[in-house]
Formats: structure tokens, C-alpha cells, sequence
DNA sequence: ATTAGTCTGATTGTCGACAATTAAACTTTA
DNA sequence: TAAAGTTTAATTGTCGACAATCAGACTAAT
């Protein structure tokens, strides 16, 4: 395990103030749909809830803020962020910006360890997916596990941080709450695998393009399943 | 002016409660390096020299995290970032990716009005440059006000927070800290210029293309000093 | 009946004090 | 003298109470 996860990745810092451990908890209870999306917060029920003080828990709804995953106006309130629809394309978007230009840096920062390190966590998804086949949880946490890896190995502080720190949290939150157990395990895996050599071989313009193609059919795929909805 | 200026840019938010205040003037003086960038923020001193309680500063001491101006660590306390070429760098690369994305976005996106109202704009900006000509102050500001416009035209809510409401903080920052008066005035206009006739053409594409060839040029034009510098 | 205005209950913003933790000064020992 | 341990001062985290603000219920007037 590199250094560097621990190091760089917001999202694995340890909790350590009260506040910190009621911010993880709230970040799993939505992500996980437990705090209903677009459900306003109630400052004194929650501090309740949570057997804290009002003060503590506007310091972890704060951090919430930072995730976007509340949205606070001043005087009247806190308010879990709502999925739509067009809320996960815009995500999309940013995020074929983002890890496309991350992917091209991966290509151009990452140690030869890291590639290896990807490269063996790949050869474990071909095998679990062999297992499981059609199922495709495993699949979806290895495509998690894939993006993380690829954006961490950008060495951009920057990328990093919106990404990992910011984005993911609504990416994680909309996939569960939209049910999205992607049915295209295989092809993603194909994809993953065409990226990595493209990474493997130092070319960066190559990688930033197939990473983008990969994201973009991802919303693709889902733009259509909404085209058929509302057939 | 477009009413989509007020509602969806975070930093035109105008600041209601005594936090906001706060965040403002810490904002502005972060920016203009009234505060030192790298230094420590005591929270008592601040707080008695902008007479609030420190509960209120806490306050805007996080919506500063949330744009990455300071850094907090647990049981420590808060510094201003501080301004490293290898940051900056960083930074330029963060713009390519969104704001490459944020102009094809634009290109889709705009109304006809709006993209009336950025041709104006930069017709202004060519009077006024032609005025101060060698001066690139008005330049610069006129730079800012270009980008702003066409990250807003992208209507893509996401993109708009991560770069009005966060990175462009940094952005002016790092301009005012490191004296980064761009002798490309010229070169910069021509360029925009393209990239709004593209946008004109509704091109996403090539608007694309060219909002990064712009961006990438302003890094390189930074890569160069530094390396004469390093002479 | 509808609109305007007032009032009330509840929620958010702000404050000062206390507890927990850290960093530095000081002592002690080899 | 240098290194380790102890103490102390200061800073941060947390708490409960008060003030400011808002949303909804109620009344009154056209």
C-alpha cells in the first residue's frame, strides 16, 4: 500500500474531534439515502440525534457544504442536496473534464510501483468478475477502486481534491440511490484495461481520451435509459 | 444584465448575516495578500481585531476552507495556503480540463442574448485597450471578466461552483501575489475573440480546443519565466 | 372571499465560558 | 552538553444560553 493514499486522499484522513466522526456518519447516512435527498436538516433534532451540541454539528454540516451535499441559506436552513436528473449529467460533465485531464497526468506522474500496483488490481477484478459474472456490485466497487486510483495517481493536489474530496460523494450517492448497477460490467472492464496500457505506456494524450470516451458512454448509456422512460 | 448572473455566480451572493461580512473582508485581504499567504491564523486575535465572537470567525473560517484559501488541521489551527509555482501549475491544469469543458458547454448552451452580450463586452474590451494599450491592468481585469462569462454560459451548475466559487479565489490570488501582469495582452485578445466566434457558431469542439490552447498557453508562457529565472 | 397586516412559535445566528489538546519552556538526568 | 521527561501557557474544540430572523397561523379590513 503507497504512501500516498493515506497522504493525499481526503477521504481516507481519520476522524479524530467529535465532529470529524458525526460528519462520517452523515456523509454514509445520506450517501446511503438513510437522510431522505432533498430533506431539510432540523439543527436541534439532529444535535439530538446525535447527542452533541448544536455548535458540533454545524461544524460537521459545514464539512457537508464543502461535499455539496447540503445546501445552506442563511436564516432559514440546511437542506440535503436532491438528485435529478440533470444534477448527475451535469456530474458527468465535470467529471469527463476532470478525470479525462487526470488520467492524462496519471500517464505522465505515476511510478512505475503505481502502474504495477493498478495493473494487479485489474488482473483481481478479472478474476472476482469471473466469479460473480453478471453480477455486478463487485464490478461497481472495482470501478470506483479503478477511478480512485487513477485520479490519485495524477500527483495533482488540485484534481484530487475536487474529485475525491468533493465529487465522489455525490457520484457514490447518486448511484445508490438511482439504482445504478451498470450492466456494462464487461465492456467497462475492456474499457479500464485499454486505459491502463495507454497509462502503461506513458501516453497521456491517448489515456485522457479514452477515459473521456469511457465517462461519456457512462452518461450516454444513462441518457438513453431516461429517453426509453419517458417513452 | 442577465438575470443568470445573480442567481447561479457564487460570488455575487451578497453577504446578509455578520459571517458573511466577515468572509468578505477575510476573502479580500487573503487575495491581496494583506494576510500573508503561509501564515498562521490565530483564531482570539482575529477574532478581537474584527470585533466578533469566535464562534462567528470559525464560521467564516470554514467557508475559506471551502475555497481552499486556508487549510485546517484538527487540535492545530488554520494557515493561508501558500503560493507555490508547483500549486499554481496545478492550478492551470485543473482550468484546461473544466474550462476547456465549460466552453463546449457554452457553445450549447448560451443564449443568443448572452453570447450578444459577450461580443459587446469584448468589443469594449478592445477600446479600452486600445486606450491604455501597453497597460495591461484593464487587460486583466477584462481577462477575469471573460472566462467568468463564458464558465456561467455553460449552465452546468457543478462547473460553475468548482471554478466561480472556488478556484478563481485562488486564481486572482495567485495573480495579485506573484505580479502576473501578462505582457500577451494583445495575443490573449486575439484569442478570445476566437473562442467567442466559435462559441457564435455554436462549435462546441472547436470552442473547446481553443479555450485550452489558451489556457495551456498562459501555463507554458509561466513555465518559461520560471525557467529563465532558474537560469 | 381575498388580501393585507399582525402575532406567535420555532429555527437559525451569535455570544461567552469551559474542557481537551498541543506546543514550548523548563527541569532533570546521563 | 544533549536528550528525555515534566510542567505550563496558550490554542482549539465543545457546550448551553440568548438575540435575530423567518414561516405560518390568525385577525381584520375591503
Amino acid at each position: 500500500m503507497s504512501t500516498i493514499m493515506e497522504l493525499d486522499n481526503p477521504t481516507l484522513q481519520k476522524a479524530v474531534t467529535t465532529a470529524d466522526k458525526v460528519f462520517d456518519a452523515m456523509l454514509h447516512a445520506i450517501v446511503d439515502g438513510k437522510i431522505a435527498a432533498g430533506s431539510k436538516i432540523s439543527e436541534p433534532e439532529l444535535a439530538k440525534q446525535y447527542e452533541i451540541s448544536r455548535s458540533t454539528l454545524r461544524e460537521a454540516l459545514n464539512r457537508l457544504e464543502k461535499c455539496h451535499l447540503i445546501e445552506r441559506k442563511a436564516n432559514v436552513g440546511s437542506r440535503v442536496v436532491d438528485c435529478t436528473i440533470e444534477g448527475l449529467l451535469e456530474i458527468y460533465v465535470v467529471r469527463e473534464a476532470l478525470e479525462g485531464m487526470a488520467c492524462r497526468e496519471a500517464a505522465n506522474n505515476m511510478s512505475d510501483e503505481e502502474i504495477a500496483e493498478m495493473q494487479a488490481m485489474l488482473a483481481q477484478h478479472a478474476n472476482s468478475q469471473a466469479l460473480k459474472d453478471g453480477i455486478s456490485y463487485y464490478q461497481e466497487e472495482g470501478d470506483l477502486d479503478f477511478h480512485y486510483k487513477v485520479i490519485l495517481g495524477s500527483h495533482n493536489q488540485q484534481l484530487i481534491n475536487i474529485l475525491c474530496g468533493q465529487l465522489y460523494h455525490l457520484v457514490r450517492m447518486y448511484r445508490i440511490q438511482f439504482g445504478m448497477h451498470s450492466p456494462r460490467a464487461t465492456r467497462a472492464f475492456h474499457e479500464h484495461s485499454n486505459i491502463i496500457q495507454a497509462i502503461c505506456d506513458r501516453d497521456g494524450e491517448l489515456a485522457e481520451i479514452l477515459m473521456r470516451r469511457h465517462i461519456a458512454a457512462s452518461r450516454k448509456n444513462i441518457e438513453n435509459k431516461i429517453a426509453l422512460q419517458n417513452k
